[in-house]
DNA sequence: CATTATAGTTAGTCTCGCCTAACTTTGTCA
DNA sequence: TGACAAAGTTAGGCGAGACTAACTATAATG
């Protein structure tokens, strides 16, 4: 981990940097929007798997970042920068996942929660890098067979090879 | 996102999950006692950036747990349960950290920040096949040129190509 | 248009993880 | 060995983010 911090001028300037928290609220109303072009704040509650008081809460808190357009009793909207603060996070979360879905060969199911939770911890030199280094194997593809294939079969191959040693992982 | 979550019988056993505040400090005990054998309280402090109090009490809390062994005043050294896990937490973070700096070409430093974030957002299914794809990569640089070496250079055409479009990442 | 169901909000509480200030214990060294 | 520094602990507090219970506003329906 090895923080150090800036330690002493720190006490200034509230931050515009969000919280995953936030992020995963902003994303929400992005793809709810996105659908039916209304965001409701039932939904989003749903898709969060949270209580409706917590959505509340944090449309307020966005709000006041300037990040949605929020009105009690209102239809939830995003803001221009609102917009963008989301496609960004909505961005990565696909770059994420699809590297683990098109080159690790994971389960979409897991690639889709995992991406969740690892959005907020990557930032843009490791998206990016991540990003191209998808469409270099996918692409490389021409010449000789595929890679993401040799992948997989490389990896059946070490799992059965070992099978009393890895055999899972040490559970729990 | 998309919970969903066990949710009726959820109440009962306090978890033996760990989170990702105690994950970190066991893997600090972990890597400090590695080196010089023992833990000092003042020495994970400094490690996570965090006053010392803050190390008492997750100290507490891993006692608890049954991870440390923890007296007051005493030196703090990993149960043989601790160590199991400390090591799996820290395997996590050598695999995550290696696959950036050595696939992806990401700096150390920003390598070992975000793998320090990464460890807990990645699960057992992605990790084991980062594992793999690892090595993978690595051994299969006999077939040809490095790919690794492919990739940057893939990645330096691309980045030069197109200068205005992307120049970097729109900064905040 | 009155009633009722549904959506949303308010108020209050809880847990987690961190902090500072002040205290106690331990270790060092003259 | 006694004083002082360093390490560790206790007490108290704060903010974020979630929850439940209870209230209010909106929408839907006869």
């Amino acid at each position: 981990m090895v923080h150090s911090k800036g330690k002493k001028l720190v006490v200034v300037a509230k931050s515009n940097k969000l919280s995953a928290s936030l992020e995963d609220y902003l994303e929400a109303i992005f793809n709810l929007a996105g659908e039916s072009n209304v965001a409701r704040s039932k939904d989003i509650a749903k898709l969060l798997g949270v209580a409706k008081p917590s959505v509340t809460g944090a449309l307020k808190n966005l709000a006041k970042k300037g990040l949605v357009n929020y009105r009690p009793y209102g239809y939830v909207t995003l803001t221009d920068s609102g917009v963008a603060e989301a496609a960004r996070v909505a961005g990565k979360h696909s770059i994420i996942k699809s590297f683990f879905v098109n080159i690790l060969g994971v389960d979409a199911e897991v690639a889709q929660e995992a991406a969740c939770k690892a959005e907020h911890a990557l930032g843009p030199a490791i998206v990016s890098r991540l990003l191209d280094f998808t469409d270099f194997i996918t692409q490389t593809n021409g010449s000789g067979s595929d890679l993401a294939d040799k992948f997989k079969r490389f990896r059946k191959r070490r799992r059965q090879g070992s099978r009393k040693q890895i055999s899972k992982q040490p559970r729990k």
